[in-house]
Formats: structure tokens, sequence, C-alpha cells
RNA sequence: GGGCGCGUAGCUCAGGGGUAGAGCACCCGCCUUACAAGCGGGUGGCCGCAGGUUCGAAACCUGCCGCGCCCACCA
């Protein structure tokens, strides 16, 4: 593509059109690759934190992708955000260092692996440990590569000399020494706890890692004796009671307490003992107890000093001798209620009953609560300095209507258990001696002769939960790149991993960094649904991949669409319709410039000092968008920023001015009017770079000559450029425009068609604005024969055309009617409210003058469209 | 059970005390020399329901109705 800004003979715009050979039509394919290889290859992402050491620092951490899958939408969108606000930056100035990298998530990778396996007849044992692992990093390896390949297609401008996986060996040494220093500050402590097991992945989770659904269930009450009945939906844990529980208050059973019942089936006598936690309110006020399955009654357990005893294995197979021995946990459950039924008196009830159920969040299992020795992170005084930097407001959270559940995790959340009986992880850095010692060493020590290192992994999130300092050089306190960058600037996420990760580097980032917390901001956005506004699932088939999207429609429209419908904190809705639209958008950009360039437009020297009223109004509107746009992204409002922008550029000055600009570009105003073509297009394309970085880069270093745009200056308001008096009349010659072209069209007037006219200005402001007037609404010179079939008063201008007769005078009359009743009704409303005492005495004045000026149009539009029933032909 | 939020044009959503906005869809007419991925014109809404506050309510308050999400150890 040439650059004709180079060729100093354009100066006047003679026959500039050679020099310009833009396709008619902008081909992202033949745009994105090309430029983001450049982008990369010129370093233009690579952060240097020793530069500028005066330019503000900006970072962001990528949320990292799991490795096990590909990005979808909700990553196109995550990203896009991202890229707007550092590309922004880029342009502000300031030492930008965007961190990309990966997870290795822990067992959802596994598990992909092991499916994977599983197709070759193999489990993981068959491998061991060792070899198994290996095969993970190969698949890794692939999934991977496969994900950064994505980010590029979107124009994800990471520094790629900095990316960064969770398990790569400064990750692990990060993860080896943060171990350390809670393991020494007796913040991750080893313990025999009831946790949330998987049967089927056969490791603990945490809590967070455990989904609730509503399922049908049954509620099987039994009779432990004459005066005790107690309710269960899980049937097959009585054979593991150990206790029945009472309320101390409760007066019904306050004799019983310290008695024994004999629990059905097994033989075994239990006590009753008196609970607090026990609702007295709810059924018969009686609870069985089972420490060995059940987190409540493990507390009481501990409580009543009650022993805990495990009806089931690790895969939830009965273990309790007898004839359940054996059976599945669900199979064993319609079995222990068919024997007590044997008893025609045991079991008093059976009802349906709906109640929330634990599943397995990556493999759906139902979780079954196990007691088992695990590692746990002691959360109390991590997340309550989590809690309090947001409340004390060293981090923002956005939109703030979020803040809340934030506070309702961190403020009520149990010890984290971290160990995961998985292979693929970071395995936990604590060795065990030959006499049973425990060490955890310092995270570059060599392991002790003769001793053994723990078997488990750490739960994936914990080595997410470094990520803003792992990937900036932590531990080393004097990392070039922790210094200049941390903490980071904004930390932008889906609201829906606020609590497992967002909370978790909160806890982290403050106890490593001695307080400082690991990010300014938290920008949350909302899920990517479809165009009706659901989920996007497999199962509903409404999947859109970003990739599919960018091979047809661009990076730059599939960013656009997800852009423009994030509004904040809202769940973001896109469809095929919308895609398109946003590609049309960006071909009218290109089309714009394309026009702009073929013109003569550039942007060498000042602005004109003498401007027409036209250059001045685009160039007031261009400041007033610079402005606002600005705004809107500095309050993550991507929506509004694109709103904006779409209509500016395609209303104002596609609509508007550069039609009006054809009209200068033929006389003497060419030279200013080139001159302002090429500013408000430099302006618009700078201001749209960071939402459509390809397209606006390709335009915009034609039209300009320079390098690249990703270093062009982010634009400024100038408020010396505002000015309302060329915007009205602007407005008033668009209304003039608009009007006279309703009566076109509602005479089947053809749009190309020629129409003869005299124009009577009076002393109309408009009346420098002849030319222009004429073009936009292809009126012609009257000439020989002219004969005014129709006349127009409007914006103080007469409009008398040359129908040749063609006038439909009874439509226009209809039409005129009805618009001259709406307009006496408007004077009777805003009359009356102006006579109004009590509103002129409390109204703000603005509102008043409003209404005033309201009146005031439509007593002018009562005139008007009198004057034009006037005018009409008789029928 | 707690928390947050939402019901505005056919669809998706802005707006937020001063007489309703956008995109898409729809209707009519146009290949008008940047762009048919385009241009011009137009139709369409008692802003969920009922009360209240106010000179004025789609907006604020109360109560209903409907919907969504998050958290949660009532067996």
């Amino acid at each position: 593509m040439t650059q004709p800004s180079n060729d100093p003979g354009n100066e006047r715009g003679e026959n500039p059109a050679a020099d310009v050979d833009l396709p008619t039509q902008y081909q992202p394919a033949n745009v994105e690759g090309r430029l983001y290889e450049r982008w990369v290859s010129a370093g233009y992402f690579t952060a240097d934190p020793a530069r500028n050491p005066a330019a503000p620092a900006y970072s962001i951490v990528i949320p990292p992708p799991n490795v096990t899958g590909s990005l979808h939408m909700g990553h196109a969108l995550d990203h896009s955000i991202q890229d707007t606000l550092v590309r922004r930056r880029r342009m502000q100035g300031h030492e930008v260092a965007w961190i990309p990298g990966m997870d290795h998530a822990g067992i959802a990778t596994q598990n992909v692996v092991e499916r994977e396996l599983a197709k070759e007849g193999l489990s993981r044992h068959d491998l061991g440990r060792e070899a198994f692992v290996e095969r993970v990093w190969q698949w890794k390896g692939e999934s991977g590569g496969r994900i950064l390949g994505q980010m590029r297609r979107l124009g994800d401008s990471v520094d790629w000399t900095r990316e960064a996986f969770t398990m790569d060996e400064p990750r692990a040494r990060a993860v080896r020494t943060i171990f350390k220093r809670l393991f020494d500050d007796g913040l991750i402590y080893r313990a025999e706890r009831i946790i949330n097991w998987c049967p089927r992945c056969l490791t603990a989770l945490s809590d967070i890692e455990v989904e609730h659904y509503d399922r049908e269930g049954e509620l099987v009450s039994i009779r432990y004796s004459d005066e005790i009945v107690v309710a269960t939906t899980r049937a097959e844990t009585m054979l593991g009671d150990t206790a029945v529980a009472v309320h101390p208050d409760d007066e019904r059973y306050r004799h019983l307490v310290g008695t024994t019942v004999e629990l059905p089936l097994t033989g075994r006598r239990i006590p009753v003992v008196a609970d607090e936690h026990v609702d007295p309110g709810f059924g018969t006020g009686c609870v069985k107890v089972t420490p060995a399955h059940d987190p409540n009654d493990f507390e009481i357990g501990r409580r009543h000093d009650l022993p805990t005893l495990s009806v089931m294995d690790e895969r939830g197979v009965i273990t309790a001798h007898g004839p359940f021995q054996g059976m599945d946990r669900f199979e064993a459950r319609p079995a222990v209620v068919a024997a007590l039924r044997e008893d025609g008196r045991i079991v008093k009830e059976v009802r349906p009953y709906e109640h929330a159920v634990g599943h397995c969040q990556r493999c759906s299992t139902v979780v079954e609560p196990r007691v088992s020795l695990q590692w746990f992170v002691k959360v109390e005084p991590l997340a309550k300095a989590a809690g309090d930097a947001v409340r004390d407001g060293r981090v923002a959270i956005h939109p703030p209507e979020m803040a809340p559940r934030y506070f309702e995790w961190v403020d009520n959340m149990h010890d984290w258990c971290i160990s995961r009986q998985l292979w693929w992880g970071h395995r936990i850095p604590v060795w065990y001696g030959p006499d049973g010692e425990t060490v955890c060493p310092g995270p570059d020590d060599e392991p002790l002769a003769g001793w053994t290192q723990d078997t488990d992994v750490l739960d994936t999130w914990f080595s997410s939960a470094l990520w803003p300092f792992s990937t900036l050089g932590w531990p080393d306190a004097d990392a070039a790149d922790l210094k200049r960058f941390y903490p980071t600037s904004v930390l932008v996420t889906g609201y829906d991993i606020l609590f497992f990760w967002v909370a978790r580097m909160m806890m982290f980032g403050l106890y490593a960094m001695d307080g400082v917390q690991p990010f300014h901001t938290i920008a949350l956005h909302g899920m990517v649904r479809d165009q009706h506004g659901k989920k996007m699932s497999k199962s509903f088939g409404n999947v859109v991949d970003p990739l599919d999207w960018i091979d047809r429609y661009g990076a730059d429209a599939t960013r656009f669409t997800l852009l423009r419908g994030a509004n904040p904190g809202g769940d973001v809705p896109v469809a095929e319709d919308w895609a398109q639209g946003s590609r049309n958008f960006c071909n009218k950009l290109w089309n714009a410039t394309r026009f702009a360039m073929i013109n003569g437009a550039h942007v060498r020297g000042g602005l004109p000092a003498e401007v027409s009223t036209v250059d001045a109004w685009i160039l007031s509107r261009l400041q007033q968008v610079v402005a606002d746009v600005d705004g809107h992204l500095e309050s993550f409002d991507f929506a509004k920023a694109c709103e904006t922008l779409y209509h500016f550029a395609w209303d104002e000055v596609c609509d508007w001015y550069v039609e009006l600009a054809k009209v200068q570009l033929a006389d003497e105003r060419a030279g200013a009017t080139q001159r302002v073509l090429g500013e408000v297009l430099d302006k618009l394309l700078r201001l749209l770079h960071p939402v459509i970085p390809f397209v606006t880069e390709e335009l915009w270093t034609s039209l300009t000559g320079e390098e690249t745009i990703i270093r062009a200056a982010w634009p400024a308001a100038d408020p010396a450029r505002e000015d309302k008096a060329a915007e009205l009349t602007v407005e008033s010659l668009q209304r003039l425009v608009t009007e006279v072209r309703r009566f076109r069209a509602d005479q089947g007037l053809k749009p190309g068609q020629k129409v003869a006219a005299a124009l009577e200005w009076s002393d109309s402001p408009l009346r420098g604005h002849e030319e222009g007037v004429r073009a936009l609404l292809r009126l012609t010179p009257p000439e020989d024969g002219f004969s005014a079939t129709a006349s127009l008063p409007v914006e103080g201008v007469v409009v008398r055309l040359d129908t040749a007769g063609t006038i439909d005078v009874a439509a226009e009359r209809k039409r005129l009617e009805k618009d001259l009743a709406a307009a006496r009704k408007e004077v009777e409303q805003t009359s009356k409210k102006l006579a109004n005492e009590a509103f002129m005495a409390k109204a703000p004045d603005a509102v008043v003058a409003k209404n005033r000026g309201r009146l005031a149009q439509a007593e002018a539009d009562i005139a008007r469209l009198e004057a034009q029933l006037a005018a009409l032909p008789a029928a």
C-alpha cells in the first residue's frame, strides 16, 4: 500500500487518487497475520523496566487459561478487555507489561490425559507416576501451543518474552518458597479432617471445587427407639452412626440425654447427646450422628468425643461388616431401607425430598464427605487481610456491586484443603524421615538421603494464587520486574472466579509481599452468552468458537462485538448478526479512510487557522468524543466507549462530515478540509486502536506514513475546540436536509433523481451552506421553465421545488396535519407546565430553559407546518 | 435460608426525577462517482402489576408477580 501523505505534491489535493490503491473492502485475512508478526518482531509488546524510569508502570497478569482447553468466547472477552486497557496505556506513555501464561490445571488436565490413556486401554497406574507425568507434559506442549496461537489470532499484545507456566521452574520455586514460609509460620498444617472427596477422581477437593445441584431424593424417617425418630437422605450412613443428638433445651428429649438406644441392623448401642447444632424445630428434633460421613456430625463427634466409624472406602463402597459389605453407596441406600423395612415398625415414613447434593466440579460425581489426613492452609489471618485490603480501599472492586460477594466469601472461609491425591501438580514439599520426622526444606535445599517426599500434590489454585508476583520474579525481592510492576495495575477476570482465584491471590499476595496488595483494581466482567441470554454450552449447541468468527469476520470485529456488549459487570450476549455489524463497521472505517486518502487528507502541520463552520463543528464534536471515550475507558465501560465511537464515526463523520467535505474539497477550502479530514481520522483511529487494533494500524500507518499506531500518542481532549455555535448551525442544517429528504421520499422522488429548486435564505444562519444543502439533497439550480410545485419553509429557509407535477398533495397534507397536531399538543402541554407556579418555583433553571426551548421549537414547527400547508397547491 | 441483581420497541440491552434511546430485525425507496459489508426515508413502547412520595415517576419508596446468578453443614 502506498502512502500518499509522503508525497509533498498533494498539498492541495491535485489528483491524488493515483497514489491510493486500497481495495474497496477490508479483508482482515490479508492484514492481521502480517501486522501481528511485525508487532512482535519489532518488540512493541516487550516491557523494559529500565527503559524510562519516569514513565508510570502499567501491568496486568493474564488469567492463565487451563492448558487443557482451547480459548472460548469468555477468554476472547477477557483478553479483549485487557488488550484494550494495555494498548491505551502504551499510547499514554506508560511502561506496560502484560504477562501471558497458562495454568497446569491439576485435576482437569490429569482427567483429560487419563481419558486419552483409557482409549488405549491403560490407566495411569499402568504407566507409573513418573511416566504418567511425562505423558502429561508432552500433552501440555501440544495443547498449550494451540492456546498461544489463539492469543496471537486475537491480537493480544502480550509480552511473549515473559511467558510463564504455573508449573515451570520459576513458579515451582515460588511455590516451594511460600509453602515453606507458611509452614514455618504455622499457617500450613496437616490434620485428619473430614473433607470433600471425589470417589471417582480419588482425591480430596476444596469447598469451592464442589458444586451443589438440587436433586430429587428420599427423606427416610427411621425409628431408633419408641421415642427417637431420625430422618436422613443417606440411609446407608446409618451404619456408621455413633450417636443421636438433640438440642440441649429440647424438653421433649431432655430425659433421654445420657441414655443409649440400639442402632437398628447393627445391634450397637449408641448414646443420646445434647448439642447446640440441632434445630429442634426441624423434623423430630433428633439427629443421627455419623462423624465419619458428614461434616456437621464430624464436629458433633469432636465435641462429644464420639468414635468416628467409617463404613465406606475411597470409592464409595460399603466396608461395614454385614450384608451390605461390597455394595456401592447408591446400591446400599435402598438396600438398607429395605432391610429396615423387614421390621414393619422401624421405617416410619419415606417421602420424596429435593435437596442440594455436592458434585465434583470436574467429573460431576457425587462428592462424599470423608475423614482423611490432608494438608490445610489456616486461612483466618490471610482472609482477614484480604478482606481488609478491600474494606480500606487499597483494592477497588469494579463494579462495586460485586464487593458483597467477595466479603461474604473471605469473611466466612473455612480452612483450605490444599492436598490432592493426584500426580499432576506441584508435589507437596514436605519430607518424612525414617523415624517419622516431618521436614519442610527450603526451596533450594537438596533432598535428605533416606527421606521420602509426601506423595500428594497441591491444589492447582495454590500456584495460581502466586501468579501476580511469581510471574514478576518473586521470591527474588530485587527482581527488576517485581520492583517496577508490582502491585499490578488491574486484574481483569470473570466474576465466576472471584472466589476460586481472586480472593486467593489477595491472600497470598498480601502475605508474600509484606502487606502489599497484588493489584490496585479488580475489574470483573460477565459471562458471554448467546443472543437470548443463554449460557453457552455444548448441550445447548449454542457455542461460538472465537476462531470461527476471526476467520469469517476478523479479529477486530470479534473484539468489537464483545466489547460493545460489555456493560460493567453485566453478561455479554453475542450473536452472528452483531459480528456482521462489527465487521461492517470496520469496513466503514476502511472506506472512510480510503475516501480521505483519495482526496488528499493528511496530518502534516497544525490545523488551519481558519476553518469552515462544518470543519469547526466536526472538530468540536471530535474533542467531545475524545473526552467521552477517555472517561468511559477509564471506568471500564467498554460498551459506552464503543457506542460513542461507533456513532461518531458512522453517523457524524461518515454520514455528514464526509458528505459536506465533498463540497469543500472542490473549492478554495480544499487545503483546510484535507487537513481537518486527516485530523478527524487520525484521532478517530487512535481512539479505536485499543479496541480494534488491526484495521486501525493498517489505516493509520497508510494515512500518516508513520511506523505504527501502537506508539502514537493517545488523543487528549481540547476544550478550546468546542464550538457550540457551529454545532447548532450544523444541527439546523441537518434538520433542514432531513425534512426535505422526508418530503422527497414521501413524494416518491427517487434518491438519485435531480430536482430543480430555488432556495430562499432570508437571514438564516444556513445562508452560507447552500452548496452543501444542494449536494446533500441533489438539488439543481432553477433553469428556464422552472416552476415551483412545492414550497417547504424549514429552518428559516424556503425550499421551492420543481417536482415536475408529481406531488401528491393529499398525502403531504395528511402528513403535515399530523405533524401539526403533534406540535400543537406539545405547545399546549409545555405552556401548561411553564404556567405551573410550583414547577417554575422548584424546577432547576436548566429544566425550565429546556422547556422554554421546547416550546419555542414547537411554536416554530407550527409556523413552519402552517406555512407548508398554505404553500400546498390546491388539490 | 442468606446475598446480589433483573423485568424498557419483535430480539439484545442502554438510560435513571423534567414528556422514551441504540444496535439488530421489520416496512418503503435507491447500485447517488469512499463503502450494497452501502445510501435515504419510515413503522414500532400506558418502561412487569398495584399503591405511595413529588409541581412532575420509566427512574425514588412499599407491596405483589415473574426471572436470573452467587453463597449455604437444616439432618
